[in-house]
DNA sequence: ATAGACTTGTCAGCTATTGGCAAATATACT
DNA sequence: AGTATATTTGCCAATAGCTGACAAGTCTAT
């Protein structure tokens, strides 16, 4: 299960030397609940990222691409036709 | 929201000149449900694609990419870093 | 062994989705 | 007009899935 969220999440926040009980409050949820979601088994919700964004001191789309990234890739994962309906995806945006 | 898989649906199932009535219990569910699913107010289960493809004539992959394809466009409509989501699963599924 | 950081498990409560039915609408035919 | 058939819509109970909250667990260092 596809995880570079969390992982860039709990990446950030050990180079601000945080740990997960000063950062939870700010996102309003305990420790277990923030561990998980860095372990990515369960899910942050939209407007916690741009909370996460500032308090790791991180780019705010960066977090948002990479959590976007997952949720489509977890989507895909094991479907035979998955670059197919990428590509299709894909090229129905360009075509407006 | 995006809906290829039920249009397409809809227009195999008139080609084959067939009424929601003769392929709705082939799926085991009523009209209503058929219905809902062609205008995509509710979702067909992922082993109902195939008996939908035999029922329909119609490619089992063609039909399953479809359905993957509205899956990932609703998934990502509205989100401003849809591209760079959509182009970071793609490099990441190539390194494989 | 005590303390601190993190993880794991559980589970009641909440939310979203589904299945099934009934009623409404649409279209065609007489 | 009315009748018949096809499709759509609305509703809601039942189900499935997710979340929040807490407790208990592991791990590491002192």
């Amino acid at each position: 299960m596809a995880n570079q969220f969390g992982e860039r999440v709990r990446q950030l926040r050990e180079q601000q030397k945080l740990f997960l009980r000063q950062v939870a409050p700010k996102l309003e949820m305990d420790t277990a609940q923030l561990s998980k979601i860095e372990k990515g088994l369960r899910q942050v919700k939209k407007d916690q990222i741009s909370i996460l964004s500032n308090v790791l001191k991180a780019d705010r789309n960066e977090l948002s691409t990479l959590w976007l990234a997952d949720q489509v890739a977890n989507l895909i994962e094991g479907e035979p036709m998955a670059d197919e309906a990428l590509k299709m995806v894909l090229k129905n945006r360009k075509n407006k």
